[in-house]
DNA sequence: CGACCATTTGATATGGATCAAGCGATGTGG
DNA sequence: CCACATCGCTTGATCCATATCAAATGGTCG
């Protein structure tokens, strides 16, 4: 069972009035050249589930990991946003989520009405915004794939796909805690600490320091991620 | 672990081309106004994981499973399909599952580029599109959220899932076996057996017949959905 | 009736959870 | 600068929910 990580629950702010520079015309960029920076602390709420969507995010530094709460105090986390990720976008009224900054984190904060008014008139804005959910889907499939498998092939599948976001070279640098890492594994603590450490004996990985992960055989890593 | 039904792998052929009238303008009702019927046996394939999405699929009558096959030869089903739903829609170029029929099954096939190419003139096509992946995408974050519950807890979840969808009163007449329903919550066939014999001697279920299942305590499922 | 397949039930095994220390790094106050 | 509290992580011992293996039952169709 998984315990709920305390919050300073610092409370969503409208984001203050000094824009970014609007979209000149469409296409890839669009998305990214509108909003306001927001800088969140570290365990700072940047919203809550059930709330109104009225923004979607873009990570610019730092990380954020996005979560839903069970009746009984079980967190599952959905995602880590790492630099460059959105989140937080909707086609429904309210977030699905709450998202959390893991580290001190700045986000751009951009309006969805305005998006939604733009993909009214823009077709590429609007397949973008398809596009992105479509994304969003693709990642939630293969998370729900994660949870089937056992202890090990979720946390090599969890450090490959890290490896894949966060690193140049076989050294990992994780932002986030092992308590963030059993709830997004569906594991306990005690279960990913000891997964890593077999393996670290099994010589698939070393452990320099806890946040700290080399891969030394992703092929034995890849064999797990059945 | 689950096992693998074996499918009579019957392959997808192009729809003839009968096509039912084309959209007179717009809106909520235009992706089911276009397209062919097809008709898919039970254990049919309708496509497989991988393949070009050129078609998504509304259910007329039947039900449809989707599913993914891990390298060991786990199934997870992803979902079930009932008459109404449309199923098989991809913002990339292939499918993300496989699609079977479950029972003998009518579907209504429908070409994506021809929607894409609507979408691209037609703003509220395109906020269909749209509406439906995000649809989408909020059902598998459900399905993921069912994955950390314990076994009484999913199948309490399935029944009253079900019950919403397929009956009219607190009579459910089930379209899939035990195997499909263990593969959709990641249990096996004995544990769903085991759990809901338990919730019959709990008086939440009766089981007149192996696939019909009648709710009388919808309160104490609920209780168990967590 | 008999074969087959789906489902249930029983006995046992096991992977991961739970409960409980121990340990190492980091930070704080004396 | 060190003693000590705190926090995150690891390690150990035990338990338990679900898987696995096995057999019995029941329903369906030739």
């Amino acid at each position: 069972m998984q315990t709920q990580t305390a919050t300073h629950s610092v409370s969503f702010k409208q984001p203050a009035s000094r824009n970014l520079p609007l979209p000149g015309s469409h296409a890839l960029g669009t998305i990214e050249l509108m909003g306001t920076s927001m800088s969140f602390p570290r365990n700072s709420e940047i919203y809550g589930e059930n709330e109104p969507a009225d923004y979607l995010y873009k990570v610019i530094s730092g990380t954020v990991r996005t979560y839903k709460i069970l009746a009984d105090g079980r967190r599952q986390i959905g995602a880590f946003h790492l630099p460059g990720d959105i989140f937080g976008l909707e086609t429904g009224d309210n977030h699905t989520f709450s998202a959390e900054a893991i580290a001190d984190s700045k986000v751009l904060v951009i309006k969805r009405s305005t998006l939604v008014a733009l993909a009214a008139r823009d077709n590429d804005v609007a397949r973008q915004l398809w596009t992105l959910t479509g994304r969003e889907l693709h990642r939630v499939q293969d998370h729900m794939m994660l949870l089937i498998k056992t202890a090990q092939e979720r946390v090599a599948s969890f450090l490959l796909e890290m490896a894949d976001r966060v690193s140049a070279g076989p050294a990992l640098d994780l932002p986030m805690s092992r308590q963030d890492i059993a709830d997004y594994l569906g594991l306990t603590i005690e279960t990913v600490s000891r997964t890593l450490t077999q393996l670290e004996s099994d010589a698939a990985i070393a452990l320099p320091t806890s946040r700290r992960i080399v891969l030394r055989n992703r092929s034995a890593l890849n064999r797990l991620n059945a």
